[in-house]
DNA sequence: CCATCATCCTGCCGGC
DNA sequence: TGCCGGCAGGATGATG
């Protein structure tokens, strides 16, 4: 599923694609896909993109005439570039064109959105006000993320997942994070020292580093906008790994439920 | 205040 | 081989 690395991965190769080219049409195939989008569609038409930025897990695109184009992918989606001229691809719920080039997000199970939005309103239509500090752009410092983290009363998976605190970790890149720093994903955040707050920090960042490096992580058929897989699959010591030997000591790994979702662990590596 | 559950949706996997 | 139940899961909202 598309999170923080993945997303990162599918802006940067749409920024040199879109910034500069001028919208020309949104169709929607799936109604609950785009409407946030319908009653602004008209309002957007022959606006020149200035901008593509990520924020969580959003993707926005800016426009010169004061709108935003935000996609979610939430579960399944996709988000890939093709030709005008292109047929309709599998799955394809929405397709945006460009004057050159079309957008088609694909997506399996429909969760995804698209939305149009004022520049001065986005943020609280999307729900992106919501989201809490980017961990990449120095806005998260280590005494930000203890001050944020420290006392929360609750599993450590459950905040790292928590959009709102630290926008972008999803479930994949939340139990590496746990694996890097030796700390189950199931023990209370509200019992971790500073060390350990520290380290699960310094994990964090490197979860996500290593993902954005290795152009996201495919194992749910991640694609960026190319239709190219990532790299990151092969290095997850834990994600998907439930049943199978750590590979740092060799014992089985754990496979349980927390903050409702699969979570796998080594009982052996992670206190 | 907290956790858990249902919802949305459909491909895929295991069991029989 | 084929059918079917159940599972996966980001985010939100309802329920216990």
């Amino acid at each position: 599923m598309p999170e923080l690395p993945e997303v990162e991965t599918i802006v940067s190769d749409l920024k040199p694609v879109l910034v500069g080219r001028f919208f020309v049409g949104l169709t929607g195939t799936h109604k609950n896909s785009i409407s946030g989008a319908i009653d602004n569609i008209a309002t957007i038409k022959g606006g020149k993109v200035v901008e593509v930025k990520r924020r969580g897990k959003f993707i926005n695109i800016f426009f010169e005439n004061d709108y935003v184009m935000t996609i979610h992918l939430r579960m399944s989606g996709r988000i890939l570039t093709r030709d005008l001229n292109e047929e309709q691809l599998k799955f394809e719920r929405t397709r945006i064109d460009f004057n050159d080039v079309s957008l088609r997000f694909c997506d399996v199970r429909k969760f995804g959105k698209v939305w149009i939005s004022k520049k001065s309103e986005y943020e609280k239509v999307t729900g992106i006000s919501k989201l809490g500090l980017e961990p990449l752009n120095n806005e998260l410092t280590v005494e930000k993320f203890i001050k944020i983290m420290n006392g929360k009363k609750g599993t450590v998976k459950k905040w790292l997942l928590d959009q709102s605190l630290v926008a972008g970790i999803g479930n994949i890149y939340a139990d590496e994070s746990c694996f890097y720093a030796g700390v189950r994903p199931d023990a209370r955040m509200e019992k971790l020292k500073r060390k350990e707050l520290e380290k699960l920090f310094k994990s964090v960042m490197k979860a996500l580093k290593q993902g954005i490096k290795n152009r996201g992580t495919s194992i749910s058929d991640f694609q960026d906008a190319y239709g190219q897989k990532g790299r990151n699959q092969e290095l997850l010591f834990v994600y998907g790994r439930g049943g199978q030997k750590c590979l740092k000591c060799s014992n089985t790994l754990e496979r349980a439920v927390v903050a409702g979702r699969g979570t796998v662990f080594c009982k052996k590596c992670q206190k």
